[in-house]
DNA sequence: CAGGTTAATAGATATGACTTTTTCCTGCCG
DNA sequence: CGGCAGGAAAAAGTCATATCTATTAACCTG
């Protein structure tokens, strides 16, 4: 059959409240979904009739329909009586579900969306900081406190994965610390999109060869946000939050001129195939 | 049966992307939806086996499977073999889904919410119309010119269910002018709970009588958004906008300060009653 | 009483029959 | 010749039932 063996969620993205990979249909969601997020299976294209999804996986019509559904339900896919599935334009999308952002490959298929996210976290994180100057807890100022020392420790010692993980939870604290549930829906679902954002930014720290980078250039900068939320200072945290987008902006945008697109250079160019061994459809 | 006759869409909210209503599944869905959303099924809870589900409802495990999957995708349930449904805490729900906004009652039970909404307008809205002075097309403009000659006509009418229509329109069109698909989705997932919101202001500007305040005060405030958006300068669109949105803020607190919530006049106080004649079972 | 084994339960999946909606074709009428 | 109406076919929607599987809880042994 078609489909991967069960994964158990990654370590450290806790946060992340993805739909679950458990069963056949969850199986099925994630892997349709990843296929059209890819942009393997173009908008408006029509998808296979069920009679025919049903040979090329192997599971039973229970299973397609109800993972067909969870596809709809995100609007990904139109589903209609006689016509069938059919890819919904990109639009249409809910770009904020954290599952759909995650199957987008937004990077790789269009370069345009980073800066849409760019514009976007300069709107949204500015005031969750400024929300979180006003409304963390202890509990919070721990838990971002914690991240950033994560960030000091790990930019010395060179271990980038560790570091971005870090920085990711940083912000995501910041977020939950605001206390506004719009708002910390929103820092999740942008998570996934935000992770590949460090992804590239980390390619290039790689190129660059300057360690001290992070450590006495973009650490500081958190540094003041967390000052600036302790000291419950709204206005100070907003702007420190400000500072630290621009930067990020401003040297992706730098990274962007030299050089082409590095995705192309560790990952498989080619996606993998998706049914073990049945030549039934050749859609699929 | 215990399910509702298929409802077409309300008119007049094409920018809405609500999951459909057709079929049985689908009405299921916005029936439970509904129920969630307005708390009579409280997080933690626990949902009625299947075989009750199936029993109340009088459908096929099927659709009440494919409806659950559906509630399931928008983080609002929580499915495990043998255990069955649970309602997932709210913190966990998808609020940016349309459907789930849509579902949620945030004036009636949380208040707060409606803060937590204005502090995001304020960080979401004033960006949308900075892009949209960077980018509106033609058609944008016209767009919103539209929407705006519609207010200003409706204002002095008095017909106050059009002028709020045209007001949220208005809001729709630089959101979707500012050609960044994170914030059009942002503002389409926030327009139901934009318009909950203009109901309590259109609520308050009926008692306080003053059929002026639209024209004179609220219309010229939009005026320079748009006027700003057409000059492009995207420093006088973020402004104004920022301007209308504090000052609905402000209104509204200046509102809430008098009497009490005036939602208990106009609405029926008791949920309507789910199963049409079965008493098969007392919990839903 | 602890720990592991087993049996029961309820959801997950499979399957095939039946229903409904939509599309498309055909033929009639203007 | 074009368009509309009616009917046939196709594919999704729904249903009923059966089997599979994971989880819980009872139970049994040491």
């Amino acid at each position: 059959m078609g489909l991967p063996d069960e994964q158990p969620r990654p370590a450290g993205t806790t946060w992340l409240r993805l739909y679950p990979r458990i069963g056949l249909h969850g199986r099925l969601v994630h892997q349709l979904g990843g296929r059209i997020g890819r942009g393997e299976l173009a908008p408006g294209e029509a998808l296979p009739p069920i009679d025919e999804l049903l040979a090329v996986f192997g599971v039973s019509r229970t299973s397609i329909r109800e993972a067909m559904r969870v596809l709809a339900a995100k609007g990904l896919i139109e589903l209609r009586q006689r016509t069938g599935g059919r890819i919904r334009p990109m639009a249409d999308w809910n770009l904020l579900d954290p599952d759909v952002l995650a199957w987008i490959d937004p990077f790789r298929l269009e370069p345009g969306l980073m800066a849409e996210l760019a514009e976007v976290r300069l709107a949204i994180e500015p005031q969750a900081a400024r929300g979180a100057a006003l409304r963390a807890t202890p509990a919070d100022l721990e838990a971002i406190q914690v991240q950033f020392s994560t960030m000091e420790a790990t930019a010395l010692e060179g271990d980038l994965a560790a570091f971005y993980a870090a920085d990711l939870a940083f912000h995501a604290g910041i977020f939950d610390a605001s206390h506004n549930r719009f708002l910390t829906q929103l820092g999740r679902a942008l998570m996934p999109a935000l992770d590949r954002a460090f992804d590239l930014h980390r390619h290039h720290v790689l190129r660059r060869e300057d360690p001290t980078h992070l450590r006495w250039r973009i650490c500081p900068m958190h540094g003041a946000i967390l000052e600036a939320i302790r000291r419950q200072d709204p206005a100070g945290a907003e702007q420190a939050m400000r500072l630290v987008i621009e930067n990020a902006i401003n040297e992706l945008a730098y990274f962007e001129e030299r050089g082409p697109n590095p995705w192309n250079d560790d990952r498989p160019a080619a996606p993998l195939p998706l049914s073990a061994g049945r030549p039934t459809c050749t859609r699929l």
